[in-house]
This record gives structure tokens, C-alpha cells and sequence, in this order.
RNA sequence: GGCGACAUAGCCAAGCGGUAAGGCACGGGUCUGCAACACCCUGAUCACCAGUUCAAAUCUGGUUGUCGCCUCCA
């Protein structure tokens, strides 16, 4: 297994610090609103990280804060007239909604900031001890300049870094470069007693804090967007590696953004669609496919029309797994074993899950892997027929089946009993045909293609979908 | 100004030194009563220039263009 690494710029081979376990931590979202469709790269993204982590037979611990403590909750709050703890405790909820559809599981552990003040006072107060922070007007500041790897992730260097400072210098700071651990209380905003008094953690401290709590000093890989790597993982590992003096996080993995117009798309721009706008219009496997269909570390370019060819790309495999279906349920298959073309063809299918897991383990070559399952769709598709043995179509189906879950790409037929008002004028229609009363074999299909029911005459008999 | 990424067919997108995966769309055909699905056929020398090499989309240098980080941001 090869992964790309930030910190090094090169693609490592993958050793955990315990055999057959990953630690991954990846930067969740504030909640303070819908995500949209770039923060749902990630999510989508990681997740298949540790879908194939565990299809190889790892155990996965992967942790996914929720930041809920943050300015732009606040304001969002006062806007809404609400209080902060609502405004967080909604989105939360909402993001979890989000993530059901893009088929997304739960995290392991999904910490939330305000129910770890305490372990962040701690490591504040480690890091005072240590020399690393400071305290000014009740604020306590990370000493940038104290630990001497400051830049090794983002490969920037704090001199060049204040030249271009393009931030009003606090004169309360003894560095530009220094940064906010823990900040006083300001009217009306949230707050937490603390050595220093009355105030709220600053957003790196958190994420250093939830990591070591929950996963350990020292773990696996550390994911997020690219627009994380500075300042915010730049400043988690000195806070991390400060305070424990041993390396953070061995593997830092960063996915590309979403684009849309070529521009990245952000919250504060203004130019992004939500996810959950786009699912009102397509299935959420639709925006999954669509992210996983790029590699992970290029930026994709988001638009309708990108979307409807994935839905139509997807379109395929599904339709192809149901016509597997169909053969296992209707085909008269062979029941005894295995014919010796068969045989060979049930080869090649090994072979192309080879080059799906040759691609995954080449640093998560999901377009790749994508690749190696549409050559297997393509085999299916030329080779599954009614003649063939059970044992044969079940084998093919359920490599395509499996493979596709890796990706976390359902393609399971979603109704299994056909409802008996559709299977008597599917009937019907069959007769009419056999009359060659093809006006009312017609009108029967349009009346059921306007209830969203989609009629195939194929070979093996008439199958339906919906639309 | 500093740091980084990218440029492959109409579109999306793999490729990591050995002679261009896969998908979408278009067109032609087979199947079908028609349609849908499926299948077959059809398309690129890889931004440009120079170099290294027996061999380069893949390495090096340069040019052009696009984007990102350096400020909250996936």
C-alpha cells in the first residue's frame, strides 16, 4: 500500500504503528451551516480510505471532530437569533443527514470541541510548561519560533512567511507568526473557565487535542482538504509535537478541491452548491461516484452537466448488477457447476479485481479502480446469460457487488418484490403483444414509464426499473 | 514576493521511461413490433520549444496558460 505523503512529497509505503490497525483523523467540519459539495470531498473520500483499509482487514479507528465552538457559529447565531449550541447542535445534524445519502458511515468517533475544553486546557498548560506558549491579557499564544520544525508540512519558512504577512501585526503578540491557543470571553459569545480565565480554545489547539484523546500521541494519517495544510495542520503538528516531543501523525493526506469554473468553491465566496441542494436533484450515489471518479489529489470541476454523465456512467453498473439479478431470479440457470468457459471467464473477472486493488493500493487510485470495474461490467454483460450456471452469474455479481461496496457504491436493486399492480399489467402488456395489439402494449408502458416505471424487454423476459 | 499544483480525444478522466485505461456525449450497425437495455464499429501522439535516452505523455531546462496556499475555509 503507497500513500501520498505532504509531508514528504512522495508516495511512502504504508506502515502503521500497530500491525493491521490505521489511526486516521480527518478534519471535520464547523457546523454552521449546510456543507457543500467541496466539503463533501473529503468526507466521501476518506471514507473510502477506510472502507478499503478495513476490505484488506485493518482496523480502523477514524475520528472526525465536529468544531462547534468557532466565530463564524456565533454570528451565525446572532443572525438566526439563536444560541450557538443550536445553531452547532443542528448542523451536526444535518450534516449527519448529508452523509447518510452520500453513503458515508458514521465515524468511529466524532468529538465535538465544546466536550473537550478540559483536555485542551491540559495540553494548553503542557505547553506553557514546556516553553512553548505564552500568556498576554488573558490570551495564551503559541511561541511559533520555539519549535524549530514550524513549516515542515506546508514547506514554508517563517521569515518568508512575515515578509508577505498580509495580516495586521498584534502588537500583543512577540511574533507575527505566533497563533491563538486560548482567547478571553467577549460579551455574549460562549466561554469556558480556564487558568487564564474566562474564554474559548483557539481551532488548532482542538484538533491536536481530539487526536491524542482519542486515537493516541502518535497516529497513522492525518487527512483534510489542502486548504488545511497551512496554517491549520502546520500549526497542529507544533502544537502536538511540542507538547509530546514525539512525531504526530506519520502520513499526511490531502485531498484537492472542487472547482466550479475553474475557481474553488468556498462558503465565503458565495459560489457553491449544497449537498443537499444537489440531492433534491440527484441520488446522493451520484455526487459519491462523481468524486470518486477523479483521482483524490486533482481538483475536479463541479457543473450539472459533470453530473448527469456520472449519473449516467453509474447508470451502467447498476443496470448490469440488475440484469444479474434477474438472471438469478428468472433465468432457469444451470445448476450444476462450473462450465470450463466459465471457468476462464471467472479468471478474467480475477484478474480485473486485481487491477481494482493494484489501483487502490497505488495511494487510492479510485479512477483507476472505477476503470477495472466497468471492464468488469463489460464481461458480465457480454458473457451472463440464461444458459449459464448459477454458481458462474453469482460469482460475477457478487465481485462487481463487492467491489463496488468498497467504494461505498450501492448497487443493490432497492425493491425486491415487484408490487402485484405492476407485474398484472406488466402481464397484461405481454399479452397485448402476443395479439400484437401493439397500440395498448404501448399505452400500458407509458402509463407505467408516467408512474416512474421504466419497461426492458430483454431476451430472458420483460425486467422494469425505476426511473 | 515566497511556496505548490496542473495542462492527455467534444467532455470527464487514468497513466509515474517501452510505444495512449475507463466513462459520458456524437455518428454508423446488430438486437427489438417500436423503444429501452445490451453488444459491435468509429476518435487523441499527450500546451509549446529544446535536451537526456536505444526508447518520453511520462525525466531535465525553458516558454505559455490555468489554479491554489501564504487570511476563516474541505
Amino acid at each position: 500500500m503507497r500513500i501520498y505523503n505532504t509531508l514528504t512529497q512522495k508516495k511512502e509505503e504504508f506502515i502503521p504503528f500497530e500491525k493491521n490497525k490505521v489511526r486516521m483523523y480527518v478534519c471535520g467540519p464547523t457546523v454552521y451551516n449546510y456543507i457543500h459539495i467541496g466539503n463533501a470531498r473529503p468526507a466521501v473520500f476518506f471514507d473510502t480510505v477506510r472502507r478499503y483499509f478495513e476490505y484488506r482487514g485493518y482496523e480502523v479507528n477514524h475520528v472526525v471532530n465536529f468544531t462547534d465552538v468557532d466565530d463564524k457559529i456565533i454570528n451565525r447565531a446572532i443572525q438566526e437569533g439563536a444560541s450557538p449550541k443550536e445553531i452547532s447542535e443542528r448542523y451536526i445534524k444535518e450534516f449527519k443527514e448529508d452523509m447518510k445519502a452520500l453513503n458515508v458511515m458514521p465515524a468511529s468517533h466524532h468529538p465535538k470541541a465544546t466536550e473537550e475544553i478540559d483536555s485542551m486546557i491540559e495540553m494548553i498548560r503542557v505547553l506553557i510548561d514546556k516553553g512553548h506558549a505564552y500568556v498576554k491579557n488573558n490570551t495564551v499564544y503559541f511561541k511559533t519560533r520555539s519549535f524549530k520544525e514550524y513549516g515542515k508540512l506546508s514547506k514554508k519558512n517563517i521569515d518568508d512567511l512575515e515578509a508577505g504577512a498580509r495580516i495586521a501585526v498584534s502588537e500583543e503578540k512577540d511574533d507575527p507568526m505566533d497563533f491563538v491557543l486560548w482567547k478571553p470571553k467577549k460579551e455574549g459569545e460562549p466561554y469556558w473557565p480556564s487558568p487564564w480565565g474566562d474564554g474559548r480554545p483557539g481551532w488548532h489547539i482542538e484538533c491536536s487535542v481530539m487526536s491524542s484523546k482519542y486515537l493516541g500521541e502518535q497516529i497513522d494519517i492525518h487527512g483534510g482538504g489542502e486548504d488545511l495544510i497551512f496554517p491549520h495542520h502546520e500549526n497542529e503538528i507544533a502544537q502536538s509535537e511540542a507538547a509530546t516531543g514525539v512525531e504526530f501523525a506519520r502520513y499526511w493526506m490531502h485531498n484537492a478541491y472542487i472547482n466550479v469554473d475553474n475557481k474553488k468553491m468556498s462558503k465565503s465566496e458565495g459560489n457553491f452548491f449544497t449537498v443537499r441542494d444537489i440531492c433534491k436533484e440527484y441520488h446522493g450515489q451520484v455526487i459519491r461516484f462523481f468524486i470518486l471518479n477523479a483521482h483524490y489529489r486533482s481538483p475536479l470541476n463541479f457543473s450539472k452537466d459533470l453530473v448527469v454523465a456520472a449519473k449516467n456512467s453509474l447508470e451502467r453498473i447498476i443496470t448490469s448488477v440488475r440484469q444479474l439479478d434477474y438472471l438469478l431470479k428468472n433465468g432457469g440457470l444451470r445448476e450444476e457447476g462450473l462450465s470450463d468457459s466459465e471457468n476462464s471467464i471467472l479468471h478474467d473477472a480475477d484478474t480485473l479485481e486485481d487491477k481494482f486493488n493494484a489501483a487502490m493500493e497505488d495511494d487510492f487510485n479510485t479512477a483507476d479502480a472505477i476503470a477495472a470495474i466497468f471492464e468488469l461490467v463489460k464481461l458480465a454483460n457480454i458473457n451472463c446469460k440464461a444458459e449459464n450456471s448459477r454458481t458462474f452469474i453469482e460469482a460475477i455479481r457478487n465481485k462487481i457487488v463487492t467491489l463496488c461496496e468498497v467504494l461505498g457504491i450501492q448497487t443493490e436493486s432497492r425493491e425486491e418484490i415487484i408490487p402485484e399492480e405492476i407485474e398484472r399489467l406488466i402481464e397484461e402488456r405481454q399479452a397485448a403483444r402476443k395479439n400484437r395489439d401493439f397500440a395498448k402494449a404501448d399505452q400500458i408502458r407509458d402509463m407505467l414509464l408516467e408512474k416512474g416505471i421504466v419497461l426492458e424487454d430483454t431476451r430472458e423476459g420483460v425486467r422494469w426499473r425505476r426511473r
